[in-house]
DNA sequence: TTTTATGTTGGATATAATCTAAAACGGTTT
DNA sequence: AAACCGTTTTAGATTATATCCAACATAAAA
């Protein structure tokens, strides 16, 4: 039931991947998206609105997607992971307390030294930061 | 059974934790291991020497050590999380391919503008590495 | 259109991790 | 060395997360 913009279809076509209602679903709702939702939140959410996709479907397409590369997956200790398809470059930051991811504003992290690499081939870089967020930050936060 | 080096007793009680067989065993195997081994993993080699742990004495455990900051965890998307007890700091490549954890020498990576951070409170920066490790690259290997 | 590789389905299955309440134990105090 | 008490361990049940399967449907090419 959802629209079809072409922009995404196209992105989709680029990959090499069909768009089909359920794909596409998972997609403009990864896009149109702020934050970092499980495959259970984006189950739900794209079945909010229509063609009732499977669990079975949501994770291939969510599998597809990251091997494409447009969306980016964040593996979580113990929890569910969590997605993104934020076209632009960003690191991240996983609160110690609540397991909320938040994007950090990206900046280059120097690559390491070539001999410490051996024949190992890089494809990328991650920064993940850990600590407390704004929410779960003492000082005058609800603890 | 196991024999009780001092240096392991003192490095748990310094965090307030007792030394208990099965907790010296968890952490004594991740110390003399150089890989970075999955629960299960940590469970069978524990057991194969002697006093049994339980599953669930061994995900206790190592909850307790990662919360103490002397066992380190790694994430990985889908499968089971993996752990090292690597006094030095470091960060970590995982291979696309095998999933396999190598560690990378550590070198200091420039923390992000203040200003990005907002009231967030830093606590650890991990860098981790993508791509293929020497067993995956191609070029000559078994692919 | 027709064709066909690709995608979808729901339920079963696999895997990872946590929970439970009773029993055992470590370390301290006496 | 005996008692004490909070911590730890235990086996099995339970939850959470993710994948597999084989029949069916469909997007896009011919």
């Amino acid at each position: 039931m959802a629209i079809y913009p072409d922009a995404i279809k196209r992105t989709l076509a680029g990959s090499g991947l069909r768009s089909t209602p359920q794909r596409y679903a998972v997609m403009a709702f990864l896009m149109e998206q702020a934050g970092h939702p499980t495959a259970a939140e984006i189950f739900e959410a794209v079945n909010r609105v229509d063609p009732r996709s499977s669990r079975a479907t949501i994770y291939n397409n969510l599998r597809d997607l990251v091997r494409a590369g447009l969306v980016r997956e964040v593996a979580m200790e113990g929890r569910a992971a969590r997605f993104d398809a934020r076209g632009m470059r960003h690191h991240h930051f996983i609160c110690d307390r609540c397991g909320n991811v938040e994007d950090v504003e990206w900046y280059k992290v120097p690559r390491p030294a070539a001999g410490s690499l051996g024949r190992r081939v890089l494809r990328e870089c991650e920064l993940i930061f850990r600590g407390l967020c704004a929410k779960c930050a003492p000082r005058r936060a609800s603890h």
